[in-house]
DNA sequence: AACCAAATTGGTATCGATAACACAGCCATG
DNA sequence: CATGGCTGTGTTATCGATACCAATTTGGTT
């Protein structure tokens, strides 16, 4: 016997009804296990479809019933570990409910949400999520009014507005870093960051430091640069510029732990102490699995408490009632070693 | 006038056509920019179909056409920055070329990776990447045979077999960690790992490790626990169980860096010297961004370039001539500061 | 004025599946 | 023996687009 030849193009449920002698709705009753089928025609088309290997096509399926498994996520990057993590918590959901998440990187350019807002669209997905902090061109703001979903604003707890929006106050996150320093009777500040005129919850959490420092009378400086990203690279490549001023700072608060990393490698090369001379906080615990001995002092979204309630919000607005909701969560310290706490009356050594 | 009630249901070319008051297939052309369509027509559909913020259905055209911009992926998980480094790759192919990468997650399961790549195949896609490296459930090869696509295997270099595969010899660079092992004079060895059964990449990594050492007379241990994740936090956890022992080796081998990582962690906290009392190799270059002081000696695999050709290969078995052809390529070896280099040359091992 | 080619536009079948219902047997019941 | 309720299974229309070709208009030529 020879082998069968290798199809050309793969079987569908014409094919497998064929082979089986029924219909193609006995077939996809067979396969969806719905609708009332004997035991032996039961046995015999899955048997067929099985040996064919026959994979019915979700195109076809979607398109006919009008529903999707699919479930677009707008996130800036996959190798940031802060979306990664939120990202977990989103297929955490997802796939044990039969989901699949369509992800595509936005990379923080308008331009490019607006393409993949359309790009999703496209496949008449289940649900939408996409990050907020990013300014929206006209035409991706008109595309998700006209959509038919109702879109889960991802991260962005600042500015709820009309939809549902799952994350944390970044304004809030800052003036918590701010008061940090305030409690350890620190009064000359700097915040280091990158980028920050294209992700505008980094910006909103530097307003916030700034801000409630100046407010408290506290001096706060600002180091960021429009071509720079966040990376620990830029964070030493900026430290290192900070250190040069020969002004230092007590404190330096970072758009992530990665500038952070960044900015103690500076510190380091550079014989400064921490915290003994300067005092350090991170953003979003992303350092934490990598510390060997210096363990940054950081704040800890729940980063995958994001995903999951807005993967159920943007599920839950088709098939629940209940789950589609708003949350803000809140991060939390990390205490770390590389920020010098108040200890008691005793301000923190020069 | 009062605001156009928001619709139930998103536009479909048919509303657009009849609001235009022409035929579908002239929307058809208009969009997709195929035909001669006069100018005005052209501008008229456009504006129309703009305003009402309609987005072709990729379920249908896809379905029509018998063709997909969508590209099925599937990796063990995207937390892990190898292969969400490998995705980047995958993606920046991919995305100027209009495809989009539809992602699954395996977790090292073979019943998950069935799951996936049937529903990878229901989306009719235009390519497959599979991440070779864990055994595979016989309907899944069946699958993969009769599909009609040419699956790019993915990371695994080891085992071409017939398939497209871009990936590392794991066995080699196992080899060649021993080579710069012996190269140092040492001549006892340990091999920590987790997750052995599942990642048989990692195991032909240790495999290649303890055959050269032994094969040269050196000793070689392994320490691994089938319930241990690839985590810092297993590093240490292993690494804390190898010191109690007692008897230190000469140099310790990690499965990845995450765990030696850990292992540094466990060293530091005993007081145990690293390079000095042992020295650490890791594996693949992820903690490099986190170093502040200590820099792990490791081995870096073109993570990205692995992802590009991949991708290059997937959607070239489909639309370009040349590209689909398998690729080996070698990891560079990281000096770090963790290992005792002997005096002498320390690059010979390609 | 007649005619032909080029430039536009529309009609119909089809892609692979599902929804909704119709229909054929078969047994029990009055 | 007719009626009615179950079971299984098949028919037809439809989902939203595209392929292919037919139909119509337009403009230029002789």
């Amino acid at each position: 016997m020879s082998q069968p030849p290798l199809p050309l193009r793969p079987a569908t449920i014409s094919d497998v009804a064929k082979a089986a002698g029924v219909s193609r709705m006995t077939v996809s009753k067979v396969l969806r296990g719905t609708g009332r089928i004997s035991e032996p025609t039961r046995r015999r088309v899955t048997e067929i479809a099985d040996a064919m290997g026959y994979v019915p096509s979700s195109l076809a399926g979607s398109l006919s019933s009008q529903t999707s498994p699919l479930v677009g996520v707008l996130i800036p990057s996959i190798s940031d570990q802060v979306y990664s993590g939120v990202l977990a918590g989103i297929n955490a959901v997802l796939t044990p409910r039969g989901y699949s998440s369509l992800i595509g990187e936005t990379f923080f350019d308008p331009e490019n949400e607006a393409r993949l807002v359309r790009m999703m669209l496209s496949m008449k997905p289940a649900g939408l999520i996409v990050t907020g902090g990013l300014p929206r061109t006209e035409p991706t703001t008109h595309l998700l009014r006209k959509c038919c979903l109702r879109p889960v604003q991802l991260w962005d707890g600042d500015n709820p507005g009309p939809d549902v929006t799952v994350g944390i106050s970044h304004a809030a996150a800052g003036r918590a870093a701010a008061r940090i320093c305030l409690d350890a009777g620190f009064s000359r500040a700097c915040y280091i960051g990158a980028e920050l005129q294209r992700d505008l919850c980094a910006a909103r959490r530097m307003d916030g430091f700034v801000n409630e420092l100046r407010r408290a009378g506290a001096e706060c400086r600002v180091l960021a640069d429009r071509d720079l990203t966040r990376t620990a690279q830029s964070g030493q490549l900026l430290t290192e510029r900070l250190l040069r001023d020969g002004d230092l700072p007590d404190v330096i608060h970072y758009l992530n732990d990665a500038m952070a990393t960044g900015g103690l490698r500076a510190m380091s090369a550079a014989g400064v102490a921490v915290p003994q001379a300067v005092s350090i906080i991170g953003f979003n615990g992303t350092s934490l699995q990598h510390a060997v001995q210096t363990r940054l002092t950081t704040f800890e979204a729940p980063l995958r408490d994001v995903g999951e309630l807005a993967a159920r919000a943007a599920i839950g607005s088709v098939s629940e009632r209940d789950a589609a909701q708003s949350a803000l969560l809140v991060p939390r310290i990390i205490q770390g070693n590389t920020f010098a706490w108040a200890q008691g009356s005793a301000q923190a050594t020069r």
